[in-house]
DNA sequence: CGTTTTTGACCTGCGC
DNA sequence: GCGCAGGTCAAAAACG
């Protein structure tokens, strides 16, 4: 998950990374033309980037390719939310409303990418016309029901397309650990 | 021993 | 209604 380059289109806005020395390089461009978008995407507006994308100052990659990678846009699937009504199963999930969805790919040995969130894997499925299955993630916060899914492209064996679903609803781990010391500092600092 | 991953079964939606 | 594809559950295994 570490050594990724990481390149988001200019579209939505981009927040530097707070990291002075981020394990990847965080470098707005528009995505590429030549990737393919994963889903047929639409570009969804109002996404809370800021959110989204908090955790990218993240963690360190001390190996792995450094490589281009591109943001592809987003989609907003709108009223299905598939949901198990409860059967036999204790699973009780409901028709949510809509939840903001996004996709982009990244061009890296690694199929997990650390955006500073912490992960757990729940599913893993093959899909049609792929090489390779795709992988269900779900934020371990208890909060937070954030999911992601994962797919290396068959045709391009080196790109990742990673699709979350969700807003974390609680700050990212690996952001608080680098800003809670400089933020003691600064209360340290201001009283003087 | 607690947490995470693996994996087969189950559920839903959709097209025919 | 049936079959297929995608998404999720949950028990067991693996891991740290």
């Amino acid at each position: 998950m570490e050594g990724h380059e990481f390149s988001i289109p200019s579209t939505p806005p981009l927040l530097p990374p707070l990291n002075p020395n981020p394990p990847y390089l965080f470098t707005p461009s528009l995505p590429s033309s030549s990737l393919p978008p994963p889903l047929e995407s639409q570009i969804l507006p109002d996404i809370d980037w800021a959110t989204l994308f908090s955790g990218q100052s993240g963690v360190g990659g001390e190996n792995g390719p450094m490589m281009e990678s591109s943001c592809v846009m987003a989609e907003n699937r709108g009223e299905e939310e598939k949901g198990y009504k409860e059967n036999k199963r204790k699973s009780s999930r409901v028709k949510k409303a809509s939840r903001p969805r996004f996709a982009f790919q990244t061009r890296s040995a690694d199929d997990i990418l650390d955006d500073g969130y912490r992960w757990r894997k729940y599913g893993q499925k093959a899909v049609k016309n792929s090489t390779y299955p795709r992988s269900y993630y779900r934020c371990t916060h208890h909060t937070c029901n954030v999911k992601k899914q994962v797919q290396r492209l068959s045709k391009d064996t080196s790109i990742v397309v990673t699709t979350y679903e969700g807003i974390h609803n609680h700050p990212c781990e690996k952001l608080m650990e680098t800003l809670t010391p400089l933020l003691k500092q600064m209360q340290f600092l201001a009283r003087f």
